[in-house]
Formats: structure tokens, sequence, C-alpha cells
RNA sequence: CGGGGUGUGGCGCAGUUGGCUAGCGCGCCUGGUUUGGGACCAGGAGGUCGAAGGUUCGAGUCCUUUCACCCCGACCA
């Protein structure tokens, strides 16, 4: 992609109705737009990084199993009275509203818009699972959620709108379930590793429901994070604030001398819902010797805005975004300094190269001054910076440095392919 | 929803106790000079000051209502 052609601009100065490192970066980036509180736009480059992240997970969930979908947002309140889950006392972050009825201004039927899908899958799923040979069954998507909160906040990490990945399982019973639950934690280990948060990444016991002691929470440590937890380094492992118990602690075979208390964001959830939507939405199965079973569901959820937020937060130092290379929207930030013939023409062949090897890059063909550049690449974090000027066109190389590093150093245009694909 | 704070060109800000054609920086447009860490000169466009109402000869400055945004708390992926 050439920065000639990118419609989006930075910014020197950070808006001032962010307060959140994140949002601040991100806008000034060009990355995002913010629509209104806890509502925000991706634009090109932050729709990469997006689709990016989403593609880590998808890849992972189609890995054990996972079979995306894509359900609607606008929900028949039917099933939601069925679960007993439509009333503002049951959910107080519905966003509702209404159907036409006819002409004019007649009101129709109510909607919600789906803050969740329990409901609607379960539903649906009665179509598809009538015996014990229909499960398991692991249907997923990337779908918007809408939650009204009461207050939205650290700007992308709590939004009234957001991408949620939402897998739920269907299982014929507790060990069926329970081998698949197993393998989500794993699965949820490996795409956090994958996106560069792995070693701040921790999974933690959380208050289960009616179905299980526990759920399981992803918390990734930092601090614009909403819970507290008690993490177990030594176990990799951690306890949400809300289930710290002597009781829980003895579960675990921890001790209080050997956790250490940290603010952490939640990115990840996986829980077990039991019978919970299948008997009142009664999505049952014939089992080997007749028997009519309710299903045995789970969901297991990923935020990957929040994600994206927290990597931002994570990694982020004084000159701006550091992206890690899996969901960087480049590899190669190419930077042309000076406008000769000579330089262009260099710089120009380099772009070529580079996209031709299919690496990713944003070529800064700008007429704008080194300075500018500099501060840009620095600013959007792209893993390597490459740049071609005079000095370089006379030794008949390129200049390259990691986003992080202090020293740039000359290679070859060969070598420059090779140090950027590791 | 309780407490605190803020709304002035696209962005960041200034605007004394009400006073004259509402300023500054960045960005944008035109021309020129520049090109290794956000250049410089000259010229130019763009705002009725969140909105509505009121007080006054006169309101960005005062009053009322209202909307929006940020932070803390409570609540939540």
């Amino acid at each position: 992609m050439k920065m000639s052609q990118l419609f989006t601009r930075t910014s020197k100065t950070a808006p001032a109705d962010e307060q959140a490192k994140n949002a601040q970066l991100l806008i000034k980036a060009g990355f995002i737009h913010k629509e209104m509180a806890g509502v925000y736009d991706y634009l090109p480059l932050g729709s990469i990084v997006l689709n990016k992240i989403i593609q880590v997970i998808r890849e992972e969930m189609n890995a054990i199993g996972g079979q995306e979908i894509f359900l609607s947002a606008l929900q028949p309140k039917d099933n939601w009275e069925k679960s007993g889950r439509w009333h503002d006392d049951a959910v107080d972050v519905w966003f509702k509203t209404r159907m036409h009825a006819g002409e004019g201004y007649h009101l129709g039927p109510e909607l919600g818009l789906g803050n969740t899908h329990e409901e609607a899958l379960t539903a649906l799923m009665r179509n598809f699972i009538k015996s014990y040979k229909d499960l398991p069954s692991y249907p997923y998507q990337f779908q918007t959620k809408f939650r009204n909160e009461l207050r939205s906040k650290s700007g992308i990490m709590r939004c009234r709108e957001f991408i949620m990945k939402d897998l739920y399982s269907f299982s014929r019973d507790q060990a069926q379930h329970d081998k698949f639950y197993e393998k989500t934690k794993q699965a949820y280990l490996k795409i956090f590793e994958r996106l560069g948060l792995g070693d701040i990444t921790y999974l933690t016991f959380a208050s289960g429901g009616s179905f299980s002691k526990f759920s399981h929470e992803f918390q990734t440590i930092t601090d614009i994070g909403e819970d507290t937890i008690y993490v177990h380094e030594g176990k990799r492992l951690a306890i949400n604030k809300e289930v710290y118990t002597d009781e829980v602690l003895a579960d675990l075979g921890v001790a209080k001398e050997e956790l250490v208390e940290k603010r952490a964001v939640e990115v990840g959830n996986i829980f077990t819902l039991g019978t919970r939507f299948s008997e009142p939405l009664e999505l049952t199965f014939t089992d080997e010797n007749g028997d009519v079973k309710p299903v045995i569901m789970g969901s297991y959820g990923i935020g990957p805005g929040r994600i994206m937020g927290t990597i931002v937060e994570h990694f982020a130092d004084d000159k701006g975004i550091v992206w890690p290379k899996e969901i960087a929207p480049a590899r190669v930030y190419l930077a042309s300094v000076g406008v000769s013939d000579q330089v262009v023409k260099v710089a120009d062949e380099l772009y070529k190269i580079l996209s031709e090897a299919n690496i990713e890059v944003l070529y800064d063909d700008r007429d704008a001054r080194p300075g500018e550049k500099f501060a840009d690449a620095d600013l959007m974090g792209i893993p390597y910076r490459v740049v071609i000027s005079e000095k370089t066109v006379a030794h008949n190389r390129c200049e390259i440095k990691t986003r992080t590093a202090q020293e740039a150093q000359l290679a070859d245009a060969s070598d420059v392919i090779k140090m950027v694909a590791a």
C-alpha cells in the first residue's frame, strides 16, 4: 500500500476526549475514528489489524473443529423470553427497538440487538440436532455485539458495539463437553501466544454457574485492566478476585504467599453452560437407547477489538504503537528520503520486489521530509523500517531497522527479504 | 446512576471584571526555496463559540434548560 493513496492521515496531537493510551495512539495514527462514546470505526489500517487478529482466532477455532457461521444481530424476543433474559431486570445492557407495523409509525413487534447469541443459536440448532449422531458440534462466529453499558471507557477496551468471537459447543454429555472445554483452553492459550500476549496472559479461575464450579477467563496483565487477579507465576494461572477465597486456594492447591495481585483485562472467557439454555429452548437429542436428553452446552468468547487495544497498551512506547509481527498492518515501512529521480526509482523498485516476495509493505512515497516519515513509521508501529536515500543509493544498499532498535544497518534487497520474513 | 471536569474552524488551545471586524499553533490550498528525525518565506480558504431560551444598548464571557464527551465510583465481555 502506498501512503500517498491512504486516505487517513496521522495527527501530531492526541484527541482531547480520549484519555486511554490505546485510543489516543490508534486515533493519532489514523487506525480508528470515534463515532461516539464506546463506538468506534475501523479505518483501513485498523481494519487490517483487526482482521489479522480475527484470522489468527479463526485458524485456531477451525483447528479444534469449529464451523464458522454468521448469525443476525437483530433478535426477536421470543427466544429470550423462554430463557428469561428478555426482561431488563435480567439483562441491563439491552438495546431494544421495534419493527414497523404497516404504514406510518405504528409500532410492531419488539426486537433486541444481540448482546450474545446463546438463545439464537440454541433455537437455531433445534433444526439440526436430533440425534446423538449429530453431536458434538461447534459453531462459532465473529459478530457485532451490542451492549448498552452504563459507562463505556478505556478507549476500545469497553465498547457498546464491538466484535466478538463466540463459539458454542453442543455435546451429548459432560464427558464429551469436558474434553472440548480442555481443548479450547489450549487453543486460547495458543491464540494469545501467537498474538504476542502469551507471556502476560493467564488462565484465570472465575465464578462458574449452576453447572460448574469455575468458569475460565483469559486475563492479560495491564494497568488499564478492570479486573483484579491473583497470579501464580509458577503454575501460569491466576484467580479472579471474585472467587479469591481460602476454599478456592485449597481447591487449586496454591498458597496465598505464592500469589501476586495484578490488574488485568479479560480478553477471553470460556464457560460451561450445561442445560441452562437447552432446557428452556428445548434443544434435545435422542440417544442410542431412544432416550431424549437435553444437549450440554458451553460458550467460548474472545474480543478481537479488546485484544487490539490491549496490544497497543502493552507494547507502545513514547514514539507510538509497536505491533507484533503477526498482526501489524504491514511488515515493512518503506520510506524514500529525498526526491531525486534516483531515490524514487530505487524505492519504487524495492517496493515492487518486496511486494512480489509477498511481503506487505507500507510505502511512504510522499513528498515529505524524512523526520515526518520516520515519526509516522514509529507512530504506526510497523515492525521494520526500510529507508532509501541518496546515501543508500550511492552504496547500492538500503537501510533497515526494527521498530524498537536504536540503530539501523545497511543491507541488500535480498537481505531485507530474508530479515523481514523471519 | 452518584461525584468531578470539559465543549471555541479538521486537530490542539487562548480569549481578563460582558465591549468593537473571535485569535494562536498544527493541518489544508497557491507559489517559491528545501529534503536523514515532524523545514522556511509569501499569499489564501475555513469557525458565530455544543444546542435552545433568557438578561443586556451589547453575550464566547452572566442566568436557565438541554445535549455530548472525559475521569472516579457502582455495574459489566
